[in-house]
DNA sequence: GTGAAGTGGTCAAGCGGGTTGACTATACCT
DNA sequence: AGGTATAGTCAACCCGCTTGACCACTTCAC
């Protein structure tokens, strides 16, 4: 168990530099768990796409660039890039001879699984630190706050940087 | 006061992600706010910039860089910038020729002040929406795992992305 | 003291991930 | 049928950063 921060240390302001710090290393630590796993390094951008990409079946290129909010050029990229990888298919689209649909391969399902259980490990490393109810409170704090700033808005992803 | 969410939708390995969004969240609200004050739209990177500056008189530009992350040539760049805007001073250093000593303006001080403000009334909307306590709770379990992750090592700074 | 290695800063070129703009082919509306 | 809107591509550019080369000065070894 990791020495409790004092309280007082509270400075007025820091909070959001500190979410982002606590995110960062997060990151960082999915990150390395990944290079163990051998697998390629892929950009935050790409693991949103996937989890757009299983979640809606058919989606085209245009949609997926809606969803990350970049323009659907830049979404076309990506997509080559993943599908180079093997992790993503274009296929005609059912009834729009212009679209394409896009949907995961096998290895990209994996990969959105595989995914879900280094996050998943990440958020048990800062459980263990702060302990099961703290997170729960906190996941519960921050989801209060998205909802209050956003609503039934869409959510922005990209930690916009 | 906002909609409690329900503690059951939290899923394993969502936090991270909550972290990011709530991040972005309150940098476009400190954005909005200094665009609706008409000052200059600083990145990120300006801000720690600044920081750093003003707690380090005589820093040099390597320095600078190296407490970013970055290398010289960027670091110098964004100096130039903030030089340009009025904010920092370039002056010769005072016992090494090679070097340049960085140090802030008024101007440049009085930003940083209005900075804190900005973000201290950021956090200032999360409290009211989840709660004094809760928020002084967040802010120590946070610095609990950076200190966990970090320890005494210096802490790396940008998010990133 | 002097020469060699190290360091602060700049210039220039390149890169990656995004942008805007122009275009083709297909779809939709009337 | 004709006109407008939309999916996708190609090309050029931008921006923030990188690497590499270089100059001026400093520091170290002897």
């Amino acid at each position: 168990m990791p020495s409790n921060p004092d309280p007082a240390d509270h400075r007025p302001g820091q909070v959001p530099l500190l979410l982002a710090i606590a995110y960062r290393a997060m990151t960082d630590h999915f990150h390395s768990r990944l290079a163990e796993l051998g697998r390629e390094p892929l950009r935050p951008a790409h693991g949103y796409t996937f989890r757009y990409l299983a979640d809606h079946p058919d989606a085209t290129t245009v949609d997926l660039a809606a969803h990350l909010g970049i323009t659907k050029q830049a979404a076309s990229k990506a997509v080559a890039e993943l599908q180079d990888w093997g992790y993503v298919q274009r296929r005609p689209h059912p009834v729009d001879k212009r679209a394409q649909s896009l949907t995961l391969t096998k290895r990209g399902h994996e990969y959105v699984h595989l995914a879900d259980q280094l996050w998943a490990e990440v958020e048990q490393r800062f459980a263990e630190v702060i302990g099961p109810d703290r997170l729960a409170a906190l996941d519960q704090d921050l989801r209060a706050y998205i909802d209050y700033v956003y609503g039934d808005q869409p959510v922005p992803f990209r930690p916009v940087w």
